[in-house]
DNA sequence: ACCCAGGCATTGG
DNA sequence: CCAATGCATGGG
């Protein structure tokens, strides 16, 4: 079933996430498009003029495809806002026009990537936990649904450390997995809160709450400041010397408002996707 | 054989 | 309040 996306609009730039580091098992790039468990049925997404074709397609699957394919974000806005008041952003929207950060649907799965992701390299992160959804979740037809949070709550701290997981890694999903976090409520909340609630789990900090308001919630406005990849990127686009501190990036992000959080995926997207601007 | 990579909790001053 | 430390793997 085709699905019209409004211009502009890039899939290979926008899927381009889902590739770079190497395979992510629950959301896997296979002959050219993307599979992801959606209930217990494997949907497939590949690029088609003015849109994209999604097999199979109902309601709750179109829902998870428009987070997948970032379709909440007003580019549009967007663009006319970096023109008004960046020059070196708005040089940044035109080079990666059509880019739509991907929205992760689930929030378990939200976070038990960003804690993967946690101080080692995003392909040392996407090796381990793939290694864990092979183990852990439900095989699909090529792609596997991500472990279930009653799966990990009930996982041995050994089924992770053998999947490559840190010993207090491993402490932190499971204790996530079973902690009473109530994600529907979440989504209701303003972002100090969501923030405050998150950081209140052991192995949640500042980074990874930031994260989540930008990469699951979608908020215009999160700001991962303390991002090592986002401090090369503000390096590369506005400074001219050493990396930047986690509160010289917090002060830069105000400039942004309310865009922090397209600002500061198309600020990523100028390092890895088109390289530092010359 | 190093060294660093999209952090975090813990411990000690 | 802030500095130092350990963590486990992948890639250079």
């Amino acid at each position: 079933m085709f699905l019209p996306i409004p211009e502009p609009y890039d899939f290979a730039s926008s899927t381009e996430r889902f590739r770079r580091f190497g395979p992510d098992l629950a959301n896997l790039w296979h002959e050219g498009g993307l599979h992801r468990v959606v209930g217990s049925r494997e949907v497939r997404i590949e690029a088609a003029p003015g849109g994209v074709d999604v097999e199979p397609l109902d309601e709750e699957i179109a829902a998870v495809v428009g987070k997948l394919l970032g379709l909440e974000f007003d580019l549009g806005a967007f663009q006319r806002f970096a023109g008004e008041t960046d020059p070196a952003l708005a040089e940044l929207v035109e080079r990666l026009r059509g880019y739509r950060p991907p929205i992760s649907p689930d929030p378990f799965e939200t976070l038990v990537t960003s804690i993967t992701a946690q101080q080692v390299s995003l392909a040392s992160a996407f090796a381990i936990r793939s290694r864990m959804i092979e183990r852990l979740g439900e095989r699909g037809r090529v792609a596997y649904a991500f472990p279930t949070r009653e799966r990990l709550a009930a996982a041995e701290p050994g089924e992770l450390t053998a999947a490559g997981f840190s010993r207090r890694k491993a402490e932190y999903v499971i204790g996530l997995a079973q902690a009473d976090l109530d994600y529907a409520e979440l989504e209701r909340l303003p972002d100090d809160e969501v923030k405050a609630l998150l950081v209140s789990v052991r192995g949640l900090g500042e980074w990874t709450a930031d994260w989540f308001l930008a990469r699951h919630l979608a908020r215009p406005e999160a700001w991962p400041a303390g991002d090592l990849g986002l401090r090369k990127a503000v390096a590369a686009f506005y400074g001219d010397g050493p990396l930047p501190s986690i509160e010289e990036v917090r002060v830069l992000g105000a400039r942004f408002a309310p865009f922090q959080n397209l600002t500061a995926h198309y600020l990523l997207g100028g390092l890895y996707l088109v390289g530092p601007a010359v």
